[in-house]
This record gives C-alpha cells, sequence and structure tokens, in this order.
DNA sequence: TACTCAAATCGAATTTTGTCAATGTGAAAC
DNA sequence: GTTTCACATTGACAAAATTCGATTTGAGTA
C-alpha cells in the first residue's frame, strides 16, 4: 500500500495550481473571509469554494467559521509538514553509488 | 502579469502526482538509470520518459547523458528553491489582522 | 554503410481537474 | 414561523493531465 506517496500528492496538489498560489498570497496579509476573497480574486463564488476545499483538506489553510462568515488563514502547521517532506527526499537515504545493472 | 504563481504552479507540478512522489523515493537511494526506474516502477518505457521530463523541467531533478543511457538524481536545488517559496509564503507579509468587511 | 539499443516523441484514448450556473444547507435576523 | 445571507454542493461541460502502444531520434557498434 502506497498510502503515503499519495499522501504526500495530496498535500502538493495544494500548490500546483496558479490560482490557489494566488489565494495563498492574498492570506499572507492575514486572515480574510471568502467574499474578500472572491472579490480580491475575481472568482464565481463557487469557484472559491472549491479552491479553499482543496486548501483546507490539504491542512495548508484553516477554516474558521464565525457566524454567517468563514474566515481562511495561513496554516504554518501545514507548511511546515510540506517542507519536512522536501527535506526528507532532498536528504540521501543510504550512501549508494550508482545503478547496479548499466554502471561498472 | 501573473507569472510568479504560473512558474510556483509548476515547481509543485513536479510533486503533486503519486507516481512522481515515487520515482523522487528512488532517486533517494542515489543516481539511477532510467531502464532501473522503469524496472522499479513497473511502467512503460514512454510513461516513465513522460514523469521523467516534469521532474526534470521543474528543477528538482537532473538528466546526466551518458552514451546511451540517461542517469538521474535528486537536485538538491530544485528542492532549496521549493522550499524556500513555501518559507515566504508562510511568513507574513506585513502585520495585518482581519478583512475589513466584516470584521470589527 | 547498416544495425542495435535507450530514450524521446507522437497520437489517440482515458482520467482527472477546473469552471460556473443552479441548487441546497445552515445559521442569524426578523 | 419566514426571510436573508454566506457558503457548500451538485451537475454538466471544458480543459488539462496521464497512460500506453507505435514511431522516431540519436548515439554507439560492427
Amino acid at each position: 500500500m502506497s498510502t503515503v506517496y499519495a499522501h504526500r500528492a495530496r498535500v502538493f496538489k495544494a500548490f500546483c495550481d496558479e490560482r490557489r498560489q494566488q489565494i495563498l498570497e492574498l492570506l499572507r496579509n492575514g486572515e480574510k473571509c471568502a467574499c474578500v476573497l472572491i472579490e480580491e480574486m475575481g472568482l464565481p463564488q463557487s469557484s472559491l469554494s472549491y479552491h479553499m476545499k482543496i486548501l483546507v483538506e490539504a491542512g495548508v489553510v484553516l477554516g474558521r467559521e464565525e457566524g454567517k462568515w468563514t474566515h481562511y488563514c495561513i496554516n504554518k502547521e501545514g507548511f511546515e509538514e510540506a517542507i519536512a517532506i522536501l527535506r526528507e527526499i532532498a536528504s540521501p537515504e543510504e550512501t549508494t553509488g550508482m545503478c547496479g545493472s548499466c554502471c561498472k
């Protein structure tokens, strides 16, 4: 079962879309409610909701409901997890050389 | 021009696929030639080639041609760039509070 | 020259994502 | 109760990504 790789792929799916990158940049300024993001992004409400769901489920954005509004903000823990994954991949598992089939 | 966000999205496109995550894990052990990756991944040659192109063009994998073989390895610089992007997004641009439209 | 082999590219089918209007949901206000 | 408002969800469609066999490219070898 390669659930590990599926999970990693899901985390980075949050970052691989241009619009989601724009949304994340907007959230750098601090918490914002969906209505503001809709206006600043120039997106229809359903489209923004679609992207926010992906961001929240990936763990990189937090959604806080307050009355009838939902406020979104960057989830630093999610970013730390993503960074940890990248660091792990970039650090060698053990010291091996070349492949044994076509190198001598 | 939002080329910045398009570039960021392209970088993380390398990481948002389950098979590419598996390929990256295989490369943690060190440089490997395509023929080995094909065998270990159980993919047809054209499919592996497709994924390797995405990984190389994103800058997270290096391809080294030697005779008729191509050897691939992790490109640490590419990972550092990705990590730098994540760090930048996760660090607040300025100290703002809530949105001005529905918070008081 | 021709032959071989590894990898890239093509082409067509399938799968997955993204978009957006319409509808549903749930909480607050009346 | 009803209405209103913000957001989620649905469904149909368009666009992009992925798969994989077939073909091409390009370097090494005879």
